[in-house]
DNA sequence: CAGTGGTCTAGACCACTAG
DNA sequence: TAGTGGTCTAGACCACTGA
């Protein structure tokens, strides 16, 4: 393996190359060759090695530098892909019925953490929607959201009302930059009756907060039903 | 903007391109101009604008089909990257002391669910491993995990006793694929006395099947101390 | 300062697929 | 089947950074 005979597609580099690593051939911390020796060892040129050099560092297994050369990552952190789907869209790729009910909409004073987040004095009043999706018409997802009303103008109730802001958002004020967090945590007794769970139970909550640029844009706080999964793979 | 006058490097042509797409100039779903006709307007090649527009792509924004051109994505699905860490790594960089203590190590008939997941015969003997690792002297995860002997040839008790098996398989096992879970679950009592937390406290429970090209290698699970958040951004 | 990766060019051929 | 993106080449210059 690794011989000449012109392996000459970058893709078929790349796997070589990953081979090396992963065979252990090439051990974490140690020195490739330099892109012109893999080029003519492969008999091929410099730009085809670095593609496949550059996508092997885009995914964690390789650093690069210039003078410094390239070495195999000492920890290769492989990236697990976490999508950000739209929430109607996420329920009807997985086989089930979607529903939306909106359960209140009102511009209202924000709670301390959350004007905090967004970076908004205290007690500024924000547009707090509270919606709750379906799976087959079963509870799925519960959906809080505070929205800066300047970075929303245009969105009125006849949105929110009928389909979820999501799918306005996504058209109208795109987010540029989110921070997101996931933890596990006991439904309050409000929130279990939602779900027609007992209290205490076991759900995922997801907060994103999110900007347009530099502009703060909104907080959203997404409660899962108890026993509902987030898968990935790499 | 848009206009002539040369950009002519490739981030600065993704900059311009992404800020049409996330004003709304170009609308979701609809074509884009051709490369070359970009790069006549941006004073550059073909290659340079189709790095720029590659590098869109792989990110989510844009979809693109031989003789079907180039479409804005219409549901952008913004990928997080979620990172699959060594675990005391983890625990040193987010600034605390990191710990770990072996409480099990065996080779034993594995639970079916385990088994059916590794695609192995029920009740074939795996090694099971158990550990726990601390931040700062609190229980911080725990780890559950089965591996196939076959693929772990070397591994000995004198690397788990001491150090987190994670490492010796990164250097001489990596995976090449895995499927991962994230949910919310409630720890029984027997882990809730591991975490020093009442019963039933809410933990985000972390489940990796893993192989090695087309191998099974094994399955993790990691319970996160209750309170524990992942983070990510995009 | 010298060596490495990062990028751009101008051109060519190929592979896929919409019409 | 014609048009689009996907890839490769051969060469050049630049930007960073280790020795």
């Amino acid at each position: 393996m690794t011989k000449d005979d012109a392996v000459t597609d970058w893709k078929a580099i790349r796997r070589d190359v990953l081979a090396n690593i992963q065979s252990g051939q090439w051990q974490p911390g140690s020195k490739i060759p330099r892109e012109i020796e893999l080029a003519e060892r492969y008999g091929s040129t410099r730009s085809t090695v670095g593609r496949a050099l550059r996508d092997l560092a885009d995914a964690g297994f390789l650093d690069r530098k210039r003078k410094g050369g390239t070495t195999v990552a000492a920890n290769p952190m492989r990236k697990a892909p976490l999508d950000v789907p739209i929430l109607r869209d996420a329920i009807t790729k997985a086989g089930h019925r979607p529903g939306y009910r909106l359960l209140h909409a009102k511009l209202q004073c924000a709670p301390a953490d959350i004007s905090a987040a967004l970076a908004q004095p205290p007690g500024v009043k924000l547009l707090y929607i509270r919606a709750l999706y379906f799976a087959d018409d079963r509870p799925h997802q519960l959906e809080l959201r505070w929205l800066v009303p300047e970075m929303i103008r245009g969105l009125g109730p006849d949105h929110w009302a009928t389909s979820p802001v999501d799918e306005w958002l996504l058209c109208n004020a795109p987010l540029t930059r989110a921070q997101i967090e996931i933890e596990s945590i006991a439904l309050s007794d409000a929130l279990a009756r939602l779900f027609e769970q007992p209290s205490g139970s076991p759900s995922l909550l997801i907060t994103r907060v999110s900007w347009k640029d530099a502009a703060p844009l909104g907080v959203l706080r997404l409660y899962h039903a108890p026993g509902h999964r987030l898968r990935t793979a790499i």
